[in-house]
DNA sequence: TTCATTGCGCAATATA
DNA sequence: TATATTGCGCAATGAA
């Protein structure tokens, strides 16, 4: 964009930039056939930018829809295996929290994981869920 | 939109609608200053409209980043919950599996789940892992 | 009628 | 130089 000088000026009779022979030299004629030519293919120029920008606006729209679906069932999984750890954890305590001795001691599960850190507080839930400690946070 | 007479004819000499007194009555003349101030609002209202549109674009924009930084969190927890159960899983079968005897019955489960149907992946699961099958689809 | 939208063309200018 | 974008005004039309 810039600042222009005078917008579309639209109708009016006055000026048009010269007549013919385009006495100075930029403003270009306005009568001409190679006007008419660069003014067509410039309204056809616009026209499909126009449409490209319509296009992307709507494609964005329907990715936004996605997108929360997307999000939707997600959230759906994660409610699920929340579930699944809390009923595990349960499990967990029923059987072996107070029958006979829980011998899980951190070396023991420290073991099972010899990746990444992230899962460490998969283990840090663990502990708690042996020590029969609160649920913790739940993402 | 609508299929209109002519575009904005811009410059050219020409017509003006009719001149000052209104022969007809509609077209409305173009040198009144009542013209103008119709004009000069109606400018005013495009203005208007259109940044309106490209506001709501911009923050379509931003919705689709944020709606996509959500959804990576919300993939990244379910990876970190998917491990939990899998250590949960393996600590199961260590613990009760082998050493004695896992009373573990479908009827024991169905008790401990008296919610919604969903749930009922998380049991299903849970079998699974008492019976010692394989991981099966996790989200 | 007034304001809001929208298709369209012009011209300036950004890109290529 | 040719096409692509963009700001802007006009007029038709939609909505209130």
């Amino acid at each position: 964009m810039a600042p222009k000088i005078e917008g579309g000026m639209s109708s009016e009779s006055g000026e048009e930039s010269s007549s013919s022979g385009g006495t100075s030299s930029h403003p270009i004629p306005k009568t001409t056939e190679e006007y008419r030519k660069r003014r067509d293919r410039n309204n056809q120029a616009v026209k499909k930018s126009r449409m490209k920008t319509k296009m992307k606006t709507q494609q964005m729209q329907d990715r936004v829809s996605q997108l929360l679906s997307e999000n939707e069932e997600l959230e759906e999984n994660i409610k699920i295996l929340n579930k699944e750890l809390g009923i595990l954890k349960d499990l967990f305590l029923a059987h072996a929290g107070n029958a006979h001795g829980v011998q899980l001691n951190e070396a023991e599960l420290a073991q099972m994981l010899s990746e990444d850190s992230e899962i460490n507080e998969g283990v840090n839930l663990l502990m708690s869920l042996a020590k029969g400690s609160p649920p913790k946070a739940n993402y």
